[in-house]
DNA sequence: CTGTATCCAAAATGATACTG
DNA sequence: CAGTATCATTTTGGATACAG
């Protein structure tokens, strides 16, 4: 019975590991923190929609059809469905990062726009956003290397 | 046949469009770009497990077995199954984000570590993580606050 | 116009067994 | 040890019809 490899290892005195104390804070604390905003946000960020929709937003406000229409204007995905739009909206809106204004007349008006703290968020996705557009030859170049 | 609301609007003097133009770019010319870098690698960000394993790897090298460990302790969603694992390191050295390194002994020992452009999208994402950590406070109040 | 409800197809992930 | 193959399950997204 002898240990083969690593199938023993990662003692706490693994210099690793103290790396990844700080980590394990940052991604929710005791660690089964389902609703840890870093973890939600960054998977919200994830999807096609989202980023796009807070992107578009920062251009200007816009109303739910518009936005509609814009949004699968630029998507690679073509048309975002109503469903999808209304559910990413939703998401964006209960995490504070854009704002929904009705108002009374008929049919109704419902305008969406970021909030400040959506400004923030979209500010910091720009960021990135810009890092892979600016390394993108090298993704590319790393994908025409790659051998399966 | 009245123009209700904004069926028809959004003309090219829309100023809102200006600013779209160059988002345009960004998300892959024409726009049926699904091989654009930025709308993929966003993408695999997005997942549960990419970014993780990214700043597992930051913190050191890992073979197969102990990174999948680790990984699995740091996660709200439990292990990490070993499909997965595979799945994601594949996408990541894809991408040239990681390296796979194999040594001749039996049995194979395996190293994943970070490239160079991996360090630099590790970065990038530590920025935004960092954003909304310190911006999880108002976030959390939003969906307090959020009434469906 | 701005959504909601329902049904259905497709993609992501996990569990398990098996190979070099 | 490091993976692959396969099957079951879950999640996600789209289409459509309908409502305030």
């Amino acid at each position: 019975m002898l240990e083969v490899g690593e199938t023993a290892p990662l003692s706490p005195k693994d210099p690793r590991l103290v790396g990844l104390a700080q980590l394990s804070q940052d991604m929710g604390r005791p660690a089964p923190d389902k609703d840890a905003p870093v973890r939600e946000v960054v998977s919200r960020l994830g999807d096609n929609w989202s980023p796009l929709i807070l992107k578009v937003l920062s251009t200007g406000d816009f109303r739910h059809a518009t936005l509609r229409r814009v949004v699968g204007m630029l998507s690679a995905e073509g048309e975002i469905s109503q469903r999808m739009l209304t559910l990413r909206l939703k998401a964006l809106e209960r995490d504070g990062f854009i704002r929904r204004s009705v108002d009374d007349s008929i049919p109704p008006r419902v305008t969406y726009s970021l909030t400040p703290l959506g400004t923030g968020l979209t500010a910091e996705l720009d960021r990135l956003l810009k890092w892979i557009e600016d390394n993108a030859d090298q993704v590319q170049a790393a994908r025409r290397r790659f051998t399966p």
